[in-house]
DNA sequence: TGTACATCAGTGAACGCGCGTTCACTGATGTAC
DNA sequence: TGTACATCAGTGAACGCGCGTTCACTGATGTAC
């Protein structure tokens, strides 16, 4: 067998493991301390087990691994969004249902979301924007979604698109909540979680009751 | 005359003129580029006209004076709810009005905000704590604040503080909106302005079918 | 399967630079009389 | 108002350090036959 599919799995070549490893070096250095826009070359080769010239093989300078980390955070939670669109969901919980799969999901990859979150407004311009498309994107994709939604036949798609925003700036901000939290905190992240769920309530009650003007 | 009262006017010390020279610098080339933990000490004196080790005369270290900064900051905006609590509002224009005072204000303090915002989750600890703890106590402010509100008679005191968890975690996107915005482009700006008015609303409609769990 | 060879990935020394912090100093400011 | 003096704010030289980037190199990997 020669051929290879796109679902098979095939070992990595060297360069591909070391640019693996250097995207992994520069996660755990920002999970762990400081932030993205602090980090030095030197540190990240270092910590990738490797000598620092060896960084420039993969990468022109740090903001080019920078954009990359942006990509692969963003391309795990569309996949995300993706799965749970297809699998549907009883109306009636929806709000508990989306809210709870996407905090587990959070908690499951704090790497990728804080290192998002630390560089959405602090890090280079260039990052700051790859990051700010992908949220717009993020908007309105959900913006679609709520449109497929019987409640929302009054309303029109830019107001949709205004919910949909409303929504996730909220979203933002809980899972920034979340990061914030103690790895083991089990209790306060139910409160958290609760919150977060009342918010969505609310905002939903809310576009019950909006009406587009005509 | 030899007493003085707070609001008289006193030629600044020294010292005070230098402290204050430094925090400017700072704002300045927070706004202008990097972000405030990308600064350093000797750029900050360089700005401030001052020679290196002058800085410690001041504070002990940048963290020190990202600080001050946090404090003056939020400073300015606590002053301007108080007098816009003090003022009153016509309640049927609640809304229109206090999004525009916000918005007018956050044009009128760009190097404060830009600061906050980037530093809030990117900054050293001690800063993120500080901040964390101003917008906390901001919440509860504005909670109060609905709490008079006829209203929410039948909202209990923990969901208003849910409520206005939800208000605030929106204003502060809407804040970073518009702080990415060029200085110039007034289009765009009304475009923001609105969508966060309707935003509100929906989360007023929202509010206002809300039933706290007896 | 085995070999020859081109390409690709990692090495290690070297560079000039800006950094935070120390120190002993000097000159400015403001107070007591 | 004028003077003597203590305190306070700013100076400038020096340090060791980690940084990004260059370069010519070597050894590993994978391909053509």
């Amino acid at each position: 067998m020669v051929s290879e599919t796109a679902t098979e799995q095939r070992r990595p070549s060297r360069g591909e493991r070391t640019r693996q490893a250097l995207m992994n070096a520069a996660l755990d250095q920002v999970d762990r301390k400081g932030s993205f826009s602090g980090l030095s070359l030197r540190q990240v080769a270092r910590r990738a087990g490797v000598v620092p010239t060896a960084f420039y093989r993969h990468f022109p300078d740090m903001d080019a691994l920078g954009l990359a980390l942006v990509d692969s955070s963003f391309r795990a939670l569309r996949q995300l969004m993706r799965e749970t669109r297809r699998a549907g969901m009883p109306e009636k919980q929806v709000v508990r249902e989306s809210v709870a799969t996407y905090v587990r999901y959070v908690r499951a990859n704090p790497r990728h979301f804080r290192f998002v979150v630390k560089e959405r407004f602090s890090g280079s311009p260039a990052i700051r924007d790859a990051i700010r498309r992908e949220i717009r994107l993020f908007v309105s994709e959900l913006a679609t979604d709520l449109s497929r939604f019987p409640l929302f036949d009054r309303i029109s798609s830019d107001d949709l698109r205004m919910i949909a925003g409303l929504t996730v700036n909220n979203m933002t901000a809980v899972t920034e909540q979340i990061l914030e939290l103690p790895d083991d905190d089990q209790e306060e992240e139910v409160l958290v979680l609760r919150e977060a769920e009342q918010q969505l309530r609310v905002i939903l009650l809310g576009a019950m009751q909006w009406k587009s003007r005509e």
